[in-house]
RNA sequence: GUGGCUGUAGCUCAGUUGGUUAGAGCGUCGGAUUGUGAUUCCGAAGGUCGGGGGUUCGAGACCCCUCAGCCACCCCA
């Protein structure tokens, strides 16, 4: 016998989780579309030179990758966004610019696994593409707000925004852009760390005196209502072009999330934020969970210049983010926003012997048609059994209609939550059970 | 990739200084005069003690290797 068993960082997801987790996915496809992003899918496998050098040495090394049947280089896509820059390298002439995209599929990295951490996971990206407009900036913001508040967890959350132009404008100031790269993985750091530890990392990787740490993390430590952190970051970075720009375009994006109509509260300035990624150039956007701030960004992303340099010599900016699936559906778990439930269907048909199978078959089917989802039990059990098992699932209401019910064309519909029942005539079924579900 | 902790039934765990047939709760399945679950009672099935090797008269307990999970670093979703 063959042990049955999955590869490490690899999962397997059992109906109830695989509910939570189509539930969210459905959610973001709603809100993705809603600002008009449209669906794209490329392959899971790409040619080796795609993918091979495009992010650091890591995720080389974290790279899947084999030589096919055919004796070509092929690797596994690490993510969503250099697929995508092949893809509108590929595509920009068809699609006309800006193209919006959103792209939901699994990725694979070949990293050490750990708790929320795996091989195989799922991205959930949208991007706008071919325009460099504070328009983008905004909407990127207003989807991330849409997207928490339909998943369930309304004034419950916070999106950080900062621009990469402000820190690179205040990292010129200080001589020090050269290594912004080293200064801002720093950065990044900070709320986990603490400031002594940031201090002690920049001077040691990025050769950062004393004096210059000292000005980075005073910087680092603005905080304040927005206007307030805006009005303290002008002669911080005065006299840097891309900082003065920078600056300029994040008042901008904030007076325009607030236009939106969304609560000042939701979004905050925090200069803090860095994003590990070399590649972010202007906006950048995390987003904490108020209930769970230590998992960290649950929704994240940011402006790049040029995505497609790799591919094209069009020049294609843009700006995206990604929604976090696994981490947000653990702290969904941990928050109890997960039901209990393993079956899609709230409607539970027992079935009492084979003879009322056509009639049986005939309810259900009414039912869906009604729009209902239903599941008629597949074997003719005792009564006891069936409902035991209804239980079990999470189905919300039963239909039972055994022998004198269809006699009479009367069914029992019965609430499982409460266990209180009404007899009602056959076509008035769907609509007894649509009261139910609404909850009266 | 580096370091640390862990691995006993489907799940959560007990298993005394190594000593005979490895236990519990929950879950699963079956039953309690065959039409009512979530809250009863009775019973049953289910374990290569993660896997392999070693020490020992004897290993679930000790040692080595390996696989997997968790934590930290790294990086990131």
């Amino acid at each position: 016998m063959i042990q049955p068993r999955t590869l490490k960082g690899f999962r397997d997801y059992l109906p109830q989780a695989m509910l939570a987790r189509e539930h969210l996915i459905e959610t973001a496809r709603g809100v993705y579309r809603s600002y008009g992003f449209a669906p794209i899918d490329t392959p899971a496998l790409e040619y080796l030179e795609i993918l091979a050098g495009k992010g650091s040495d890591e995720t080389d090394k974290q790279l899947y990758k084999f030589t096919d049947a055919g004796g070509r280089e092929v690797g596994m896509r690490f993510d969503l966004t250099v697929p995508l820059a092949r893809f509108a390298a590929q595509y920009a002439q068809q699609l006309g610019l800006p193209f919006k995209r959103y792209h939901i599929a699994s990725v694979w990295r070949g990293e050490n696994t750990q708790r929320g951490r795996y091989r195989e996971f799922m991205q959930c990206d949208f991007d706008t593409i071919g325009t460099e407009s504070q328009a983008s900036d905004i909407e990127t913001a207003l989807v991330i707000h849409d997207l928490l508040t339909k998943i369930g967890f309304a004034d419950a959350f916070t999106i950080q925004v900062n621009h990469r132009g402000v820190l690179n404008g205040l990292l010129e100031t200080l001589d020090l852009a050269d290594q912004s790269t080293h200064v801002l993985r720093a950065i990044d750091k900070l709320a986990k760390i603490g400031p002594e530890k940031v201090a002690a990392e920049m001077q040691e990787t990025a050769g950062a005196s004393i004096e210059q740490a000292g000005e980075v993390l005073q910087f680092a430590a603005l905080e304040g209502p927005n206007e307030q952190v805006l009005e303290q970051l002008k002669p911080m970075v005065a006299g840097s072009e891309v900082g003065e720009a920078g600056l300029a375009r994040l008042e901008e994006v904030l007076s325009g999330i607030a236009a939106a109509g969304v609560s000042p509260e939701r979004v905050k300035l925090d200069v803090s934020i860095a994003r590990g990624l070399d590649y972010y150039t202007g906006m950048i956007y995390e987003t904490t969970l108020a209930q769970l701030p230590d998992i960290g960004s649950v929704a994240s992303g940011g402006r790049y210049d040029n995505l497609a340099q790799m591919f094209t010599k069009q020049k294609l900016p843009g700006i995206g983010a990604s929604l976090g699936l696994d981490r947000l559906l653990s702290a969904m778990e941990e928050l109890g926003m997960v039901p209990e439930v393993r079956t899609p269907a709230e409607v539970f048909v027992p079935l009492f012997n084979e003879e009322l199978l056509g009639p049986l078959l005939k309810l259900s089917n009414d039912l869906r048609s009604a729009g209902l989802r239903v599941e008629l039990y597949n074997e003719p059990k005792k009564l006891g059994k069936q409902l035991q098992y209804a239980d079990k699932r999470g189905h919300r209401v039963a239909v039972i209609a055994g022998p004198d019910e269809i006699e009479a064309g009367e069914c029992q519909v019965k609430n499982l939550a409460d266990g209180s029942s009404a007899t009602v005539k056959l076509e008035a079924a769907a609509g007894e059970i649509e009261k139910i579900l609404a909850g009266k």
